[in-house]
RNA sequence: GGCCCAUUGGUCAAGUGGUUAAGACAUCGCCCUUUCACGGCGGUAACAGGGGUUCGAAUCCCCUAUGGGUCACCA
């Protein structure tokens, strides 16, 4: 329930707990930044462990991803495989015949059972519920199976699962820090795997053990974990355990109500870098989805968000994620960048759009940065630096610069020659040279910049004015490409 | 379908029984201006519906609707 979290009195410790599929969504993002920020917040410690236990989804080099992922997003963590710490291994498949010893105390204890059915009956019972509405539990065939028969399946090398034993009748409660007391019938609980038949545990055995094991104090995790938490909690229960905090969070929806997926084509943190999003400007956006800070603060540095973060700020409805103002707030990071920065960024992006070496690339910057939002948009806004384009001569005519056709040709043809007279050539010049002709022939300066403008970039709106793009052109380049203008309008008018 | 969760403008959201129901993005208009963008000013736009409870409900309860999650030897 909101405003019931209390500060807790031990060190706090959350994890973020990914499986290496290669590929860091941007709820699984999230995830991570919250566990991350509510144990910075409390001065704990955020671990990283690697859940691989279903070796048919191993990716290669996926981890990899996860930690160049995590650094890159300046989320840091105290503990993890790379790097150690007390309570490894870090990753679950190395920690294997721990789950196993728990998970025979469970049978001991009569919590826990094997199970030697085989696939094929487990999907003829699956069959025999279609088309009726009855839930699909498993019909516990293997529950009261003798010692004596498992014992002998068991000499027999007969593949097992170990299967959890639910209660029959009562419910189960716990609370939720965002979403409050859940309460679920028993009766409801499906008797769950717990140690597949390659002798890997399931998910939901080994969060358990090892949250415990690890000395997890906080949960973060996305809330499609919610209706299975009962069951984990019967665990804990069974072990005598102390039971951590949940802290489930809601989801994030594409634009079209569903979740985010990787097939829907929606982008992951990676992919939105390499489209030209800052990091931060992504994480930045990301920490404002679901959560608020209760301010009208919106661009928050880590360390702020590490001190603005709160549990109660967190939203229990899912979110949709908003390209539109991603892009705004990186336009926000990227105007904030000092030059040299953007200029690094957007050096890669000139070389995209081919632009040749003997413009001056800092100037082109320094046009840039105030305009650009996204990286990625650089090559379609210079690609007139590179070539002049086929523009059609309606560009000429323009309502409040009162030009036209006729009128442009006119003073294009004026300002040939004022410019080819002109020696010192910079934007200053360039710029007091065009206004000091219209001031001559007593027209707007706009009846003259405006088709200089057009002349030089061939497109309706340009980084920088007439004067600044002439001034990038170099001289030849601005009166070759004013000839053109004129030539096209001699054509046509 | 069962169970669980959610529902404030197009989107993110503030709001915890009494507010002219914030703010941001987007959108529209105006200003600034060497085009565009930035910036500034302003506009349009919301409590899903119905019942209660209460002197008074966006806020509490119930029902309906809609959306989502979950029901694997996936996590």
């Amino acid at each position: 329930m909101k405003g019931e979290y209390q500060m807790p009195d031990t060190i706090v410790r959350t994890r973020f707990a990914p499986s290496p599929t290669g590929y860091m969504h941007i709820g699984n993002l999230r995830t991570a930044l919250y566990g991350y920020l509510l144990a910075k917040k409390y001065n704990g410690k955020f671990i990283l462990r690697i859940e691989d236990t279903d070796q048919d989804r191993y990716v290669e080099g996926a981890v990899d991803v996860i930690y160049k992922t995590l650094a890159l997003a300046g989320i840091k963590y105290d503990e993890g495989p790379d790097i150690g710490g007390d309570y490894g291994p870090y990753v679950q498949s190395e920690r294997k015949e721990i789950y196993m010893k728990y998970a025979l105390e469970l049978i001991e204890k009569g919590v826990a059972y094997y199970c030697f059915c085989d696939k094929k009956r487990l999907e003829s019972l699956k069959v025999s519920h279609e088309g009726s509405e009855a839930v699909l539990k498993y019909d516990r065939y293997c529950l009261n199976l003798s010692k004596k028969e498992i014992e002998k399946n068991l000499a027999e090398k007969k593949p097992f699962v170990i299967r959890q034993k639910m209660p029959d009748t009562g419910t189960t409660s716990f609370t939720d820090t965002v979403y409050g007391t859940i309460t679920v019938n028993n009766s409801e609980l499906d008797d769950q795997i717990l140690i597949k038949s390659d002798g890997m545990p399931t998910y939901n055995f080994a969060n358990v053990i090892d949250d415990h094991l690890m000395g997890i104090t906080h949960v973060v995790r996305g809330n499609e974990y919610l209706s299975s938490t009962p069951k984990y909690n019967l665990l804990y229960e069974a072990f005598g355990w102390e039971i951590p905090t949940y802290v489930h969070l809601p989801l994030i929806l594409r634009p079209t109500g569903q979740k985010l997926s990787k097939r829907a084509g929606d982008p992951s943190f990676e992919d939105l870098i390499s489209m030209g999003y800052l990091p931060e400007a992504v994480v930045n956006y990301v920490a404002l989805l679901g959560w608020s800070p209760g301010t009208n603060q919106e661009i928050f540095s880590m360390d702020e968000l590490i001190e603005a973060f709160s549990i109660e700020g967190i939203n229990k409805a899912p979110a949709v994620f908003d390209m539109a103002k991603l892009t705004w707030m990186n336009g926000e990071y990227v105007r904030k960048l000092p030059l040299e920065k953007f200029h690094e960024f957007a050096l890669k992006y000139y070389k995209d759009a081919g632009l040749s070496e003997n413009i001056d690339l800092v100037k082109v910057s320094s046009l840039l940065q105030p305009r650009t939002e996204v990286f990625n948009a650089i090559p379609e806004i210079i690609d007139f630096l590179v070539k002049l384009p086929d523009y059609d001569i309606s560009l000429y005519t323009h309502k409040k610069m009162k030009t036209n056709e006729v009128n442009s040709l006119e003073n294009l043809k004026a300002v040939l020659p004022v410019l080819e007279k002109l020696e010192d050539w910079n934007n200053d010049t360039i710029y007091g040279t065009l206004t000091k002709l219209a001031e001559q022939l007593g027209v707007k300066s706009g009846q003259i910049l405006w088709p200089v403008r057009v002349a030089l970039s061939g497109k309706a709106a340009t980084p920088g004015g007439a004067s600044e793009l002439a001034e990038i052109l170099g001289k030849d380049e601005t009166l070759k490409r004013i000839r053109i203008g004129i030539e096209k309008l001699n054509k046509e008018v």
